[in-house]
DNA sequence: ATGGTTGGACCCCAA
């Protein structure tokens, strides 16, 4: 079977819906990931996206921050919402797929400025997110599951995910701490980094830009925060990757674009 | 070195 799944932290579902239908239109997809909703369970904005064509809907919403949603237009099974860090946070929800394949959709804590987990317990909140993703993962292995995790990672680990890597290695999201635990969960499965399974390291790849930029296209100081990962056993069923790069024209844009790939399950 | 913008809630916070 073969599916269209994309993720996109959209900054607030409910000013988005014109976008996010601009979106399905372009795209069709089978199944959409959504963080940063920013939108409580009770005002989710359910009958909305069900009429954009996605009948099985779930979320996980607080009110103002947070927030993850998974749209599809096939059924989804065994919903998930994982507390993490012993955290509040709706920051992770998760479906089972055909043939078992699970998907995980995580919003990983950006972890605010300063990049020292002593002085921000942003930063220390987020590290240790990723810790609990790495032992959630090792799991996972031990039962030798397929699955998909994908989302909004807030880190870019590769020297050609950032517009400068000297100028961001001090910045939250390109820290040593910050890729060294990412890259613990990336070898605690071998997970497949699908953007780079299609795009040379080498190449710069972005998904998203700061709205504190005149001309964000112009400037092109952007990082890759947003990933897509696969368990090595799916890896011969994967299809196309792209970033919808045009997405952040869009009129009231998120400062994140859509990422999209392709894959037979 | 600094400040730049956005969304959601409330008179500021997180991104």
């Amino acid at each position: 079977m073969m599916l269209k799944i994309l993720s996109w932290n959209i900054n607030s579902v409910r000013i988005r819906i014109p976008l996010l239908k601009m979106l399905v239109e372009q795209t069709r997809p089978d199944i959409i990931c959504l963080q940063e909703t920013k939108a409580d369970d009770p005002v989710f904005p359910f009958e909305d996206l069900k009429s954009l064509g996605f009948p099985h809907i779930v979320f996980s919403g607080q009110k103002s921050y947070n927030g993850v949603a998974i749209l599809s237009k096939h059924k989804l099974d065994n919903k998930t919402c994982f507390t993490i860090a012993k955290s509040e946070d709706k920051r992770h929800i998760s479906v089972e797929l055909a043939g078992g394949v699970s998907l995980h959709n995580f919003y990983v804590p950006a972890g605010g400025d300063i990049p020292d987990p002593a002085l921000n317990p942003a930063y220390d909140f987020k590290l240790r997110f990723v810790e609990h993703m790495t032992e959630w993962s090792r799991e996972l292995k031990k039962d030798k599951r397929q699955a998909i995790i994908l989302g909004d990672f807030n880190i870019a680990p590769n020297e050609h995910d950032v517009w400068s890597h000297k100028q961001l290695r001090n910045v939250v999201s390109h820290t040593e701490p910050e890729i060294t635990r990412l890259n613990t969960l990336k070898d605690s499965y071998g997970w497949n980094d699908v953007a780079r399974h299609y795009v040379d390291s080498e190449k710069k790849l972005y998904s998203w830009w700061s709205y504190r930029n005149r001309d964000w296209r112009k400037s092109d100081r952007g990082r890759r925060l947003d990933h897509i990962w696969v368990t090595p056993g799916l890896t011969p069923a994967l299809k196309s990757f792209s970033i919808l790069k045009d997405a952040r024209d869009w009129q009231s844009p998120s400062d994140h674009v859509p990422v999209l790939m392709e894959i037979d399950l």
